[in-house]
DNA sequence: CGTATTCGATACATTAATGTATCGAGCATG
DNA sequence: CATGCTCGATACATTAATGTATCGAATACG
């Protein structure tokens, strides 16, 4: 046993279960590995951050070595950069379908709070990772424009249900649409936080069914 | 040269400019050394966040050696606490300046965002911190009853400026007095992020100026 | 089937970061 | 004014992380 020893993947059963480990075995093999190497980007990121990973925590976590991290990216950067991408169409995909979903009749203002729930995962990988693609773009120019031009064609989306939706309900905007838009979303974002932290008295169920309403209430009149 | 080579600090005037460089010679030498250590950290934190930082680029961006730093400090997590700490308690002060400083009279809904507008300075690096603040709670359970403690001490203030703003403008909440400020809050901070992130179409003034007069006074009714 | 190629595992050299140990200048106290 | 002590500068040893180079197994292709 002078050099080479194990060519197995390390440990499977420390591989992400969102793919089959061994998925169809005479499969494209790169696509998958690139596959987990984000599966697990998500996870460490989330748990320690862009600035606290290093290329053998995220290898390790996917199940790889060195070898497949530097064979398919040149830098954790790049890895953080494809991990935004892919949430991101996942995000958008994810809106287009609640708009494609919503309920013909039976709509209250209540029920937006719902929908929105839907549009994004509110599991605390996806909202830490937010959180860091924020701060990451915050820090830094070169990358700000493309998030922010993700976050717009969210909103955009927001745009549209919420126009429809008010639209159903016999009310028209106060504002302009983007406005309500944005206080939606930061409404929700908030929510989700204070829901993470565990702050006391204020849980997101709060915030989407009680508050929500109200202020989409106040943001609109009759039509 | 064989060992010591200079004792002056590297370079005087890469410290930070808040504090006099040499003021008054005689002074506390540690306390002042701490305080600028601190300066630079939430200038290193705000730029590089809590992961990208190392010892090395906290000391010399305070104009100090390594020396000084294990001095005072044994680890740079440490150092994050501290300057957590002391954010905290400026903020907190803040809140109570403007509680004290309310106008008794010539007083709007309006007027509640400008003032808000003064509890927490708007500066970049104040809300990076706050945000690297909250990502750090939530990844890490031992400090996070701590930070929570400190959200809610400042929204107490909140709550006290919101309970008599709507007093005095002849309006009580319609909603828990609580969940109205979470609202304020959420609005606030996601508008100073927008703000920074430099979204197109929506600043913090529109937020603070058109979109929460028209939330608070949906979130209140006459008295 | 055999051969070329691709991909990922391992080893190694290099650089970065840490933590500790030592030293001397300045300040405070007697 | 001398003596002790505190604090921060520097050097060094150690550990962590990076990036590159090499190799072999599996896959694709003829």
């Amino acid at each position: 046993m002078s050099r080479r020893a194990a060519t197995a993947p390390v440990d499977p059963s420390s591989g992400p279960p969102s793919v089959p480990p061994t998925a169809a075995a005479g499969r494209r093999r790169r696509e998958h590995t690139r596959t987990r190497l984000l599966d697990a980007a998500v996870r460490v990121f989330a748990e320690h951050g862009l600035g606290g990973v290093t290329v053998d925590s995220l290898t390790k976590a996917a199940g790889f070595s060195r070898g497949a991290f530097y064979s398919n990216f040149s830098t954790i950067d790049e890895v953080f950069l494809a991990v935004v991408d892919r949430q991101s169409r996942d995000l958008l995909a994810s809106a287009r379908t609640a708009i494609e979903s919503l309920p013909e009749s039976d709509f209250t203002l209540e029920s937006i709070g719902a929908i929105l729930g839907t549009i994004t995962p509110s599991d605390r990988a996806w909202f830490l990772l937010h959180e860091e693609f924020t701060l990451h773009a915050l820090r830094h120019e070169e990358v700000r424009s493309a998030y922010v031009a993700t976050e717009q064609a969210v909103r955009s989306e927001v745009d549209e249900v919420l126009g429809a939706a008010l639209t159903r309900l016999g009310r028209r905007p106060a504002l302009p649409l983007t406005q309500i838009s944005e206080t939606l979303v930061a409404l929700y974002l908030h929510g989700l936080g204070t829901e993470h932290l565990g702050v006391g008295g204020i849980s997101l169920d709060t915030v989407l069914g009680e508050v929500l309403p109200r202020v989409l209430l106040g943001l609109s009149e009759p039509l």
